[in-house]
DNA sequence: CTGTATCCATATCGATACTG
DNA sequence: CAGTATCGATATGGATACAG
């Protein structure tokens, strides 16, 4: 995320929209929500109403708007069954499994910290 | 991220706070200023002013105020030298610099996938 | 069931002014 | 220089209603 200094220069220019893309994709994707979807769909493919569930406490509205950006980012797929009702799958891409390797490893970091996280925050509060 | 049923039995409860912490951390930390800021501070210690030139874009407000939550949870580190003018510098504990690691593979997944995820975006705007 | 749209309360954020 | 406090503008998010 090195987005430092540029000149002038034209062939600059490149870099510039490649930062600028790779900063607006971070700051999208880096939200919990997201995050916690992607790790959701790591297991296998769920329907909106079971993301619902297995999501805790997200809400529709959140749901669904981090799905199309992950959608719109290739992150993950949805397909439509054209039944009745309806019946939508979520599915992680390639793109998307590998971005929940680096959320696993968070969600790992969070458990093995808890205790030093929990005793520096009980301090801090002092 | 595990956070399903839990049943009512007492020796739950403390599986229940230490989810709910872990969400709380979760949610906290997962949020764009918070990673480019420990991704800043991966590199080397820097002080207040400094942190505002490499990370582009925050406010005085939101780098203080994530600073004191990744203080507060042992994340960085705060060190007063007290001169005048006043001189503080942040730098990564160890739990912060575990974290860093993977927010390092997230920033490296960013560029990896770049191209993917850039068509993606286009089709999908399309 | 899935998805969009709307309303409305609250949270977020940037700008600014001010203190040690 | 570092940090806090305040104030508006804006964004976020939940609840609800409705459509395919």
């Amino acid at each position: 995320m090195a987005t430092k200094q540029y000149t002038g220069s034209p062939e600059d220019a490149d870099l510039r929209r490649a930062d600028s893309l790779a900063r607006a994709i971070f700051s999208d994707v880096a939200n919990k929500w997201a995050f916690l979807i992607i790790e959701a769909l790591g297991e296998r493919t769920l329907r909106f109403s079971e993301l619902r569930n297995e999501v805790e406490g997200v809400s529709h509205k959140m749901l669904t708007q981090n799905l199309r950006m992950l959608e719109r980012y290739g992150l993950v797929e949805r397909e439509v069954h054209p039944t009745v009702p309806p019946r939508v799958e979520y599915t992680l891409t390639e793109p998307g499994q590998a971005l929940r390797a680096t959320v696993d490893g968070m969600c790992g970091w969070t458990h093995q910290y808890l205790g030093h996280i929990e005793a520096a925050r009980r301090r801090f509060d002092a």
